[in-house]
RNA sequence: GUGGGCGUAGCUCAACUGGUUAGAGCACUGGACUGUGGCUCCAGUGGUUGGGGGUUCAAGUCCCCUCGCUCACCCCA
């Protein structure tokens, strides 16, 4: 029979490596609830038109990454490539500026993504996400980094450098897209394919081009800070100033063009070192438009999400403490394995760790999945121990054991054993 | 979508220019220790060499097809 295996691009996360997602996991609730914020739970399903409007038209994820399908009634529906639409879809159908306090939110969750998969790339991939809506100051993009570099740091990551740019406003980008597409009118030619078609709707993205020509011919180009407006640069310059307040580490880097439309002034990309191509762990920016776009109110906002599966490995999992199974119990015989269950089920209503084994193997084998298990204890119950009334309670760390009789058991496990 | 690299035991990898019964370490099971884990030693289980076809006296090795993995481009978390 021919196996069956999971979807290319998909993959599992098994125990051991699971452990370690939980813990960023929860490393990042507790950093974004000492920054005040809120989780939102959001749908892995939305209509197409979400993702069309807010991530843009002419983007790859629009144009070929999208896993897109007809609903039984014709609607088109899709599986979102990112959560930031969502949010703010959610955000503006549940008036949650009027109805709640909450302007801070985060999200966690799997985002779907059509392309050829490569080291840190997947087609399932799960992001950790932020947004914050309705502040403008360039204090709140500083905290934004502050936390994620804090978020970063609590979970012991080396080797990331927080790269900044800012790319205007819909007031100062126009000139700046005349700027280049002036420069690059002449060189037009000696252009890749790729950002031959760029000149024509982004010029921005040449920019960002890894073609080493094209790169070479961006040196010279004009700088985004050059054609910034008043209002943007004093931005920028506040969010300076406001990451060094915090203890920010940060590096310009005028070339840091983002590829969804939707993003204003701030972009920033925290980028592994030692992670190969996709090394963006980190990435996000402003979107002071997008709400409006999408046909909320005015609103400025600011997210950024993590690529978890980046962050995994970049994660030392070294210092983490293995997980032990707490209690188990090896019983030896039928009658004994009866009155082992019966333990088990005690322990377990005492919310006491504890495992069984049901194999009816040998001791010493019992003994050892005890040890693979990180068993603090163990309770051993053979013949002899049931003719007598008690157990083998064993410390497996200091490889002491003493009996107990059956009646006790429950309560020294619970006075006695710190889990 | 485009290119490169690679598929041998559960995992990591051997097997000279094609040549006998495809090996090792780790893991697993058992024993040394008749009911007590880790360490050590010994033994054992485990393979359609990804799949299909071809060349040959002979294919893990060469050729073709196919499937899969992987890295890079593109793009992005």
């Amino acid at each position: 029979m021919k196996q069956i295996q999971g979807i290319k691009g998909v993959r599992d996360v098994l125990p051991g490596e699971s452990d370690v997602w939980h813990h960023i996991r929860q490393k990042a609730r507790d950093v974004f609830q000492t920054f005040g914020y809120s989780e939102i739970v959001i749908p892995v399903i939305e209509f197409t038109e979400l993702f069309t409007r807010s991530i843009g038209e002419t983007t790859d994820i629009v144009e070929k990454e999208m896993y897109t399908f007809d609903d039984r009634d014709g609607k088109k529906i899709t599986l979102r490539p990112e959560g930031t639409a969502s949010v703010v879809r959610a955000y503006i159908e549940h008036n949650v500026r009027e109805t709640s306090p909450f302007s801070k939110l985060y999200y966690t969750g799997p985002m779907f993504r059509r392309e050829r998969p490569q080291a840190g790339r997947y087609r399932q991939f799960y992001q950790i996400g932020a947004e914050v809506f309705g502040i403008g100051h360039s204090m709140i993009d500083a905290e934004v980094l502050s936390m994620l570099n804090l978020l970063l740091d609590s979970l012991n990551i080396k080797g990331v450098e927080l790269q900044i740019n800012s790319i205007g406003c819909p007031q100062c980008r126009p000139a700046f897209r005349e700027a280049l597409r002036n420069f690059f009118a002449d060189k037009r030619s000696e252009l890749c394919e790729n950002c031959q078609r760029r000149f024509e709707f982004n010029p921005l993205r040449i920019l960002d081009c890894k073609a080493t020509h094209c790169h070479k011919l961006a040196e010279k180009a004009p700088k985004t800070l050059d054609y910034l407006c008043s209002e943007c640069l004093t931005h920028f310059k506040g969010l300076q100033d406001s990451l060094k307040t915090a203890g920010v580490p940060y590096v310009l880097n005028q070339r840091l063009v983002r590829g969804l439309d939707y993003y204003t002034r701030t972009t920033f990309e925290f980028v592994g070192t030692s992670l190969g191509a996709q090394n963006a762990v980190a990435a996000g920016g402003r979107y002071d438009n997008l709400v409006e776009e999408l046909g909320g109110p005015s609103t400025p906002a600011i997210g950024f999400s993590i690529g978890m599966e980046r962050l995994v490995s970049l994660f030392d999992n070294s210092s983490m403490e293995r997980r032990s199974s707490g209690i188990f119990i090896a019983a030896l015989g039928e009658t004994a394995q009866e009155k082992a269950f019966f333990l088990l089920t005690q322990l377990h209503r005492q919310e006491i760790p504890a495992v069984m084994d049901y194999s009816g193997g040998s001791l010493k084998s019992q003994m050892r999945k005890a040890d693979k298990l990180n068993a603090r204890h163990v309770l051993i119950i053979g013949e002899d121990e049931l003719a007598k009334g008690i157990a083998i309670l064993r410390d497996m760390k200091n490889k002491t054991q003493e009996e107990v009789p059956f009646s006790e058991i429950v309560q020294k496990l619970r006075g006695e054993i710190s889990i």
